[in-house]
DNA sequence: AAACGATAGTTGACTTTGTCCACTAATCTC
DNA sequence: GAGATTAGTGGACAAAGTCAACTATCGTTT
């Protein structure tokens, strides 16, 4: 992947400006969206050097958190479409950070596992991640902190159960 | 940090197959996605019959609480390019809940305003929002929730001021 | 063991969405 | 008035997700 020019992701700016948010600021699903948008763009532009999928980094750290794990698996784990997660591996395989391997006792499954080279670019990932993550955190408290993955989890929890 | 990551040995048991986050767990941002993602997931599934194209819901809002806002800085305030305001708007005005004046002072501008059925359709497009959210955030206390708001917005002005 | 349906993975067509660039009309500056 | 700037528009393009078909394996039924 020498040749290929890297994929600059660009977007409006974010506006520090005097509208009005009306009743809309009275939903967390907004605050929540306003928040993670400028999170994962300033994520993007952290590795806009890699030129990196969006998706494969969450992919490759549950292929290293379950090593073995079916691509099936990993679609559901990761919220993307099996043919998606095809195209991903695809890539992972291509840069040498995953690879598949014929499960024995059923072979229709790939059993997905993280290469040597892929832990050490996923912990260069997470070092990045938490340098992004850092300057908002660092506005927290720990008791904040840990409160909000709680409700985070709990929310997650209770919006996937009623399915 | 929340209780999520678990090491799981994974044997031949698929009594129920937990994924593990591994240090994904330990983002908040990740957490942030996903619950996102399962919220605009319903809320797009609750409102499936109308066939919004999504940031149309948002764009009316900011609209309908800011008379005579530009489409500049609708596009600023919502985050998406004026081209891509420019389609949005077309189709509010298409469904008639929304109507481009020109502006006397600045002829070049477009102030927006919302219609009066525009009105009845963002109450609709409210109550449903409140319906969806309100199955989520009924985990939560009071005391939590305007935590959370309170938390989403430092984490907000934080990543936002940095740049 | 042959046949059936179900599952894992793959591929390709299609839609949606967002980004970028160029063009116009109007405004502002000098 | 000339030139630069801004608001809005249109179109080309790329990224990403959805969907349906297809192959191969597996499990179960008969």
């Amino acid at each position: 992947m020498a040749s290929t020019s890297t994929p600059q992701p660009r977007g409006p700016e974010p506006e520090r400006s005097e509208v009005a948010l009306g009743r809309l600021g009275d939903f967390v699903g907004f605050r929540l969206r306003r928040v993670q948008n400028q999170l994962s763009r300033k994520f993007a532009a952290a590795n806009a050097d890699l030129g990196l999928r969006s998706g494969l980094f969450s992919s490759l750290a549950i292929v290293a958190a379950n090593p073995g794990i079916s691509q099936s698996e990993l679609s559901g784990a990761v919220g993307l479409d099996k043919s998606v997660t095809v195209t991903i591996i695809d890539e992972l395989e291509k840069y040498g950070w995953a690879e598949r391997r014929r499960s024995a006792e059923d072979r229709r499954r790939h059993a997905l596992y993280v290469t040597p080279e892929g832990d050490r670019q996923l912990d260069r990932l997470f070092a990045r991640m938490e340098e992004v993550e850092g300057a908002v955190l660092h506005q927290l408290s720990d008791a904040e902190h840990q409160m909000l993955n709680d409700v985070l989890d709990r929310m997650y929890d209770a919006v996937v159960r009623e399915l």
